[in-house]
DNA sequence: TAGCAACCGGACGACCTTCTCCGGTTACCG
DNA sequence: CGGTAACCGGAGAAGGTCGTCCGGTTGCTA
């Protein structure tokens, strides 16, 4: 039982040529994904990776778990944005650089895109990293209102509608405008600002975020709740 | 000859039967696209009509034309936004209730949020509309800017950033905050202000925004060239 | 009202994606 | 070096959507 855990959890204990499928399967996913969205078909991956869909299957019995794998490293690099961000001297340049390279992330990669508009199911290591990332990113916030670098009624919930606007932004513009995505995060942080006095309508409460990433989760194939009607195609 | 341009452009022409099931199918249509988005399975939609698949395909070839079909009366009211706001006195409350309302129509209905990331294929109807919108869209930009109330670089395809970048929104909170997209909208109309000074990073040219839409129509299953390898299936 | 042409709709074949099964192969360990 | 257990990968079933075909039906017209 250990074994088997070690063997979920990054594929140690694996025979030799097992691991190198495995990570052979990672690559070609983390390449799949990131040109064609969370939802590419797998057995292009298999293809990619030189290996049977047999294999893909038995090693990531569901789309999430290999979406989990292949996305582990990129997870930790975003999360890592935060962070920085956090060590950055001016409030408002750590806030909007936070802002700008998360966006830019996203832009680049459609799978990564795909992964803010969803909640990972069952995920421990996505929801650790989202919530490292929650509470930087509130600091965040909060220190650049305290500067009075940013608008006072800005919530960390905020930053959520913005991901959510540039991904609609990148998914259309990625090829014919690559850097349509910048001009609009220029609007939204210019937005940000603490001159502006009109009123904003409500933010989304947390519990609604949790239920649009939950509620999208089935549209890429990643079922939310693990045992429920499995049905062979839910494409 | 004529008769045949007559059946093709709303019905006029069909026996009584063909032309209740056409009204039927429009309707539903309507509804379907609305609920799941121009790539809603079209079975469902001859379903919901009470009709058989073969009648659907017989009076509808591509689903192209169905959706052509569907919207016209609706991309028609969409229209009128824009030349209702020119009819508003104050430049600044015209130009931001245009935007307004675009993307609160946007927001109710899936099908519309989609036609606008998308160029609809060989459609002379969207085409005309496309074109009476952009003029009048011209118009209220110049008019806000020369009454000083929007920033001086700010340009119509700005619009189609705000746009898209709202369907994003849209897509994901619709049932769980249905009124994010507001704040996202006012963020944005925030950002408008002649008081900004910051350079913003290029906006899109409107031949980059001609091919994004372009490149997106093969998305949806409405295929870009009629002639084209017209596979079976491309879902 | 009768005959014909147009229309209806279910059944069907093509194609795609997901996921499983099993015979052949290969790596590991003693 | 040999036996065994784990692994590989192709073949194929299941389920879904698209688009077509043809026998039966129905509206129109004389």
């Amino acid at each position: 039982m250990a074994a088997t855990e070690s063997v979920r959890a990054g594929g140690r204990g694996l025979r030799a040529d097992a691991l190198r499928n495995r990570q052979r399967l990672v690559a070609a996913a983390r390449q799949i994904f990131e040109e064609q969205g969370l939802d590419a078909p797998l057995d292009e991956v298999a293809e990619r990776a030189g290996v049977g869909a047999g294999t893909l299957y038995r090693r990531f019995p569901t789309r999430a778990e290999l979406v989990e794998a292949a996305f582990e490293d990129e997870l930790r690099r975003v999360t890592a944005i935060a962070e920085e961000a956090l060590r950055c001297e001016d409030p408002w340049t750590g806030f909007s650089t936070y802002v700008e390279r998360l966006c830019g992330a996203m832009a680049a990669d459609r799978g990564l895109s795909d992964l803010f508009t969803v909640r990972l199911p069952n995920s421990q290591v996505a929801s650790a990293l989202c919530d490292r990332q929650s509470a930087a990113l509130a600091k965040l916030v909060r220190r650049a209102q305290e500067a009075g670098a940013l608008r006072a009624d800005f919530v960390p919930e905020d930053v959520f509608l913005f991901l959510l606007a540039n991904a609609g932004v990148a998914q259309v513009t990625r090829c014919a405008a690559p850097h349509a995505w910048r001009r609009l995060v220029a609007f939204l942080l210019a937005s940000c600002g603490p001159d502006h006095t009109e009123p904003l309508p409500a933010a989304p409460t947390p519990l609604q975020t949790e239920r649009a990433l939950l509620g999208n989760a089935e549209t890429k194939g990643l079922g939310s709740c693990p045992g429920e009607g499995a049905g062979p195609n839910r494409a």
